[in-house]
RNA sequence: GGUCCCAUCGUCUAACGGUUAGGACAGGUGGUUUUCAAUCACCUAAUCGGGGUUCGAUUCCCCGUGGGACCGCCA
């Protein structure tokens, strides 16, 4: 059996996180059973759709790693062809022609409203042999959807699926522009591009009921359905682009790095026994449609954190500095050829505190900036007996021919014992001289990662 | 309101009729440490309620309850 998946969204806003991983669970089922996986851009809505989107949305996967196989399908091109299969419904007698003007469908629905019934279209015009055509109206097509009897979809997430065909209206596929909608769209292009794989979340349903019946109206292949359910928010609603961060945008300012957050994706929703970390390729090994669950889960940004965490410290460090620079390129200022010597050295430790890219950013400062801000209250923390440490340590540090750790330690250990202090005694102002602040990397890892006429530079503007 | 659906620690989830209900994140306590972090050890914490079926239900069925999705000439 062949496997063809595919991702479509449209481009009207920016990639939404559950879209995302909408497109990671196709992906991964078309990798694994080494089938296709296209991304198709549902662009017929031309007043909502913009270019911008359709950039973003394919940068947007490419970032995360996900490559579709050939083109983009772009679904406005194709338009003429969905027409084509509107006539072809209407003269084999599956749809009609409707001549309700919009008002006419409005009033209906208040007075619907008003009695506290359920709209359903009345099919007005599904046998209108008597009816006088009226000459200003524009009609739309409409798909003659079963009046009775139950449909049944077997859904490869929610098992099976019934519902009854009573509740489905006579759905439009022809505007009165005579432009395709969603319906007949996606129907006709899933057909063309002989997708055997419908992963899509869970607010699709109903559409596959009625898709379902156009395929069986047209006699063709009806794929297999999988519908995922939602991401919700922490307020336990379907994600909107009100929730903040909720677009892939979002995670990638703050440094995500694309493998921590594929891996967090994977396992919202999906699970393999009580496996945690997967590389790309194990994820691809080992995903399945059987590991998907039925409930909707929430976002969680103190588990995006932890992941994000483990692969900053278990990537190798010429990885994580090329993901470093790219993120600096992107969201902060450009910093210098010999700084980023310096901070390819210093990713061991840089790393060991972070979370984050921004948070290696954040703590490499004291190597970007050659001017170091010392914060108030650290500042207060510099008093005349730290001063003298300092001073006593500039001159020892002077007479040092090779620096390491163990030519330095010595030293440390002499001023506490000079000083009558612990290691914070003589720690504390130096860190506060050389990286600004009382936090930051271990003393040993700062002074070693800094000039020696840096180090004493900073050491001596602070007496 | 109508239709469809879902329900295990706070969160993500494991256990596909038999486990002291497991793991991870978050939270807590303690050890270590060179500050902050990290790390190590330990702890807290769940089967929504009620009926069945069964020798036995987290698991199967029914009814409640709670939550969600959909109800566009958007996709």
């Amino acid at each position: 059996m062949s496997f063809n998946c595919r991702f479509a969204p449209s481009p009207t806003g920016p990639l939404h996180i559950g879209g995302v991983r909408t497109a990671l669970f196709n992906w991964l089922l078309a990798k694994k059973n080494k089938g296709k996986y296209f991304l198709r851009i549902e662009d017929t809505d031309k007043e909502r759709s913009k270019d911008q989107f359709k950039k973003q949305i394919i940068s947007s996967l490419a970032w995360l790693g996900i490559q579709h196989d050939g083109e983009e399908y772009i679904q406005s091109k194709k338009i003429s062809e969905h027409i084509s299969i509107a006539e072809e419904l209407l003269e084999k007698g599956f749809a009609y022609k409707c001549y309700c003007t919009e008002e006419e469908i409005n009033d209906q629905k208040e007075k619907c409203k008003k009695q506290g019934i359920p709209y359903v279209y009345n099919r007005k015009w599904r046998d209108a042999k008597d009816l006088k055509i009226p000459e200003s109206v524009k009609p739309v097509i409409r798909f003659k959807s079963k009046i009775s009897g139950n449909t049944i979809i077997k859904d490869l997430v929610q098992g099976e699926r019934t519902i009854s065909n009573s509740t489905i209206e006579d759905f439009i596929i022809l505007r009165k522009d005579k432009s395709p909608t969603y319906q007949l769209s996606a129907t006709v292009d899933d057909h063309e591009m002989k997708i055997t794989h419908v992963i899509r979340g869970d607010d699709h349903m109903i559409n596959s009921f009625k898709q379902k019946q156009i395929y069986d109206a047209m006699g063709w292949d009806v794929p297999n359905f999988a519908h995922i359910p939602l991401i919700h928010s922490e307020q336990g609603k379907k994600l909107s682009k009100r929730d903040n961060a909720s677009t892939l945008e979002d995670y990638i300012k703050i440094g995500i790095i694309a493998d921590a957050l594929r891996n967090y994706l994977l396992r919202l929703g999906w699970s393999y026994k009580d496996k945690e970390i997967f590389t790309k390729q194990e994820s691809i090994d080992l995903f399945d449609l059987n590991g998907v669950g039925k409930s909707p889960s929430k976002l969680d940004m103190s588990r995006i954190y932890s992941i994000n965490e483990t692969y900053i410290k278990t990537i190798n460090e010429k990885d994580l500095f090329h993901f470093l620079k790219e993120y600096i390129s992107k969201y902060k200022t450009a910093i210098d050829q010999s700084k980023e010597t310096v901070l390819l050295k210093s990713m061991n430790f840089l790393k060991n505190k972070a979370k984050t890219l921004e948070d290696i950013w954040n703590n490499a400062q004291y190597i970007i900036n050659d001017k170091i801000k010392i914060g108030v209250d650290d500042k207060k923390l510099i008093d005349d007996l730290s001063k003298k440490v300092i001073n006593d340590f500039i001159n020892e540090y002077e007479k040092i021919s090779s620096l390491s750790r163990e030519t330095l330690e010595p030293i440390i250990k002499s001023l506490i014992d000079k000083h009558k202090t612990n290691f914070k005694g003589v720690g504390q102002p130096l860190r506060i001289a050389l990286v600004g602040s009382r936090f930051g990397p271990g003393l040993y890892d700062v002074i070693l990662s800094l000039d020696k006429s840096d180090v004493l530079k900073r050491l001596k503007s602070i007496l």
